[in-house]
DNA sequence: GTCTATACAGGGATAGAC
DNA sequence: GTCTATCCCTGTATAGAC
């Protein structure tokens, strides 16, 4: 979790990652369970047999996908160095982001209904999830509305997360009927905390695609 | 869906009600995923491909499932004599109401994740629900938002139902988190719309228990 | 350590006998 | 209308080749 230094990876190494590119291009594309273990492993190049030598299951592939998505995001949400309104801005950014990548939406949204059951394998990963994200929401909007009284910061802070989640599948079931950016920014300026972003547009000239 | 005469079920009938009642049981109890037809169809009495002979295949048990539990609700939500505070009441009083049935919660927030998918059977029902509830939604905020600039009464309503969405998940990760009456509440008074129900408490004397 | 081959139990679905 | 028998696919487990 600490080491940044990547001399030469090893056979095994380069082999999980290949797995890991694998099943993550084809549950964003796919969803999780429409994906079978053979699928992955033979866009891998391997038997799913040898996938398996490598991940115990399934399902921790799947938790690899996700924790390597929460690595590009942690900095821009969970960094002590960001100020309460760049927390926000950088989450409606991130909300603007996910317009992009659908496959991915889908799968946080299957994933965490899946997981709401206690003995899914990624139960405690979301639980845990929510549990930061609410404690880092909170302590922002403790500061942005300091002179409000009526939605505890906690719960704007659920609120808002509810917010995403529940505009997420509005959007993928029809994603006409849907401006998820828009309504996230309503909802914030509904607490008297304006959004700068209009939108960057442009045609995406700095390189950060992902994936 | 209109004629409400039962004079004598046939024998199909009563089987097709009979594995109806099993599959909303079971999937309440265990969730979509984790039962089998196998499940269903033993509980029913007969085997798995007896079962399949009254239903296509096993998402048809669960739309009928699923629509059954519609037929409750819709007269509290759709019906046009409705004020727009009593919609809006109703609506609180069934986030409420959930709060007792973990099972069928967790069976809507599932497949609505699911039903993401354009070639997931139960995609144009999810859709067609979303698009009707929006549209009352939106009516009923027009009349009660009348002199707030703000929230666009159809902004309004995609956020309060994205609002519930997200809330179940949150809330089936880990119940003592969220209280999903209030947080509901609180949003509809930050928009001004004051909710009456503190909580009906007592030891539910009405005997509109369902199922 | 890396991987293939193979077997297994369980799933949804189908065909055809009764 | 319901059954048995069967099919193919899934995730998972193990044995053993290299």
């Amino acid at each position: 979790m600490a080491d940044a230094d990547h001399p030469r990876p090893s056979k095994g190494e380069r082999t999980r990652r290949r797995i890991i590119d694998s099943a993550s291009e084809l549950f964003s594309r796919s969803g999780y369970r429409a994906v079978s273990l053979r699928d992955i492993a033979a866009h891998a190049g391997i038997t799913h047999a040898g996938a398996l030598h490598h991940f115990p299951n399934k399902e921790a592939m799947l938790i690899h996908v996700l924790s390597r998505r929460d690595e590009i995001d942690a900095p821009l949400v969970l960094s002590e160095a960001l100020s309460h309104r760049e927390l926000i801005d950088n989450i409606v950014r991130i909300v603007e982001r996910n317009t992009g990548t659908p496959g991915m939406v889908s799968l946080y949204v299957n994933l965490s209904a899946e997981a709401t059951d206690p003995t899914h394998p990624a139960h405690e990963y979301f639980v845990r999830r929510y549990r930061v994200l609410r404690a880092h929401l909170a302590a922002a909007f403790a500061g942005l509305l300091r002179d409000r009284p009526h939605p505890t910061p906690e719960t704007a802070a659920q609120q808002f997360l509810a917010l995403q989640d529940g505009l997420q599948v509005q959007w993928l079931l029809d994603p006409d009927s849907v401006d998820m950016r828009a309504v996230v920014a309503s909802f914030l300026e509904g607490l008297g905390i304006t959004v700068p972003d209009p939108t960057p547009t442009s045609t995406d000239p700095t390189g950060d695609r992902l994936t």
